[in-house]
DNA sequence: TCTGCTTTTTAAGGATTTATTAATATTTCC
DNA sequence: GGAAATATTAATAAATCCTTAAAAAGCAGA
């Protein structure tokens, strides 16, 4: 499933929006019709879908309307129209926020946040362009999928639910490996150099899983 | 038949809950003891029970396993204690979610809204070409009929609920099996290949029902 | 800078998990 | 009761992952 779909016929703005989320971390699609954005999202589906009001052919009202009939997927409707009607009908219909266009980028990435950590916190956890979701175990950079064996994904999940905390290394290893491990503690450093080289763009100088020397490891 | 019954010895927890419940258009009703809730069920029915763990008298255990007795009325299971205990022992009894106070109400009404679109909302469920009719318990692919066993039905049909999630192994085979099967976890995976020849293009290269690496499967 | 210690890096063998297949057991339906 | 359909087991093959060990590199204090 894809993170967010975006409806928007300016090409150029549409796929500036998709950087600025991508870079936050989400996986995202855009589509430049009401039709191919309920196409895309009828195949792959999406957890928040960002429609631009004015679009050839169907438009945001019609896309949102056609969504609410099966599901509550949130929404959020941008329209460039600068009446308080677009706002009403967008929330009439069922949209979840709205914003005009011209929009500020932070605003709409705060609105995004919030969507996305009041629906979805309790699986995901995000850090800058890192994203771990929990249930479907999955790991994303900058919105593409990497994928980990179950241990790394379990290590990374510890360490990133202790950011900034240097984590001794017999901790996380009795937390992954569980108390009464028969392995040796080395196999540990092995692991946080595989998902290094995943994660990191130089694993030789990491710039998210830090090694605190005498210690053990730190995410940042 | 009432929507929700919430059983909470806390008054004002339980009437906060319900309010909110209610806003979201559910008919809740509330308890304050495991016999109340029982009680309240078996004259009313509902389509979901919210059970306290810590309650006078029967608690939301008790509760949990006397209504599995009868059916599979969907129970999520709120717990104050920290313990990994409860949780297990709230899936062992047969709940199909879990939650710990304090929790973050928002994430309770998306564990609600989830459990009512995935067993209410539809007698259908369809993703890309598959559609699976619960009422008859057909399964159609491409529109055509692919004829299943009853175990294979149930298999699918708890994938397709779970659309994204990796469940575990032992998880799938409690559902499908019941978690008092004799059965060995390995006729599982058999049954897994059974449906990739039936669903897949590739039943070696699984695109719908993939292999989530020392955890289970995923349906995607 | 040198020394001793810690961490990183590799790669290969071993271990574990999953897939496959066929044979056997069980259930269902006539 | 018997045949057909379904479920389970067991054994083997295949895929994937983990661990180990040894050497190289890096760090910290003298």
């Amino acid at each position: 499933m894809a993170d967010i779909i975006v409806v928007e016929d300016n090409k150029e703005l549409g796929e500036l929006l998709s950087d600025f989320l991508q870079a936050e971390g989400y996986d995202v699609y855009l589509a430049g019709s009401g039709e191919e954005g309920l196409k895309l999202y009828e195949e792959k589906g999406a957890k928040l879908l960002i429609l631009d009001v004015m679009l050839p052919g169907m438009d945001g009202f019609g896309v949102c309307s056609r969504i609410r009939q099966h599901d509550n997927t949130p929404i959020i409707i941008v329209s460039a129209k600068g009446g308080k009607e677009d706002k009403l009908n967008g929330l009439f219909l069922g949209a979840d926020d709205y914003i005009e266009k011209p929009y500020d980028i932070d605003i709409l990435l705060a609105k995004v946040r919030g969507i996305f950590q009041r629906r979805y916190s309790a699986d995901e956890i995000t850090e800058g362009s890192l994203r771990l979701d929990k249930v479907g175990r999955h790991i994303y950079r900058d919105g593409r999928e990497v994928s980990v064996t179950a241990r790394e994904f379990d290590l990374l999940l510890y360490l990133m639910e202790n950011k900034g905390k240097a984590i001794p290394k017999e901790e996380l290893f009795c937390k992954i490996w569980g108390f009464d491990s028969e392995s040796e503690i080395q196999t540990l450093t092995v692991h946080i150099r595989w998902l290094r080289e995943k994660l990191e763009q130089n694993p030789k100088k990491p710039e998210r899983i830090l090694t605190v020397w005498g210690i053990g490891y730190r995410f940042e």
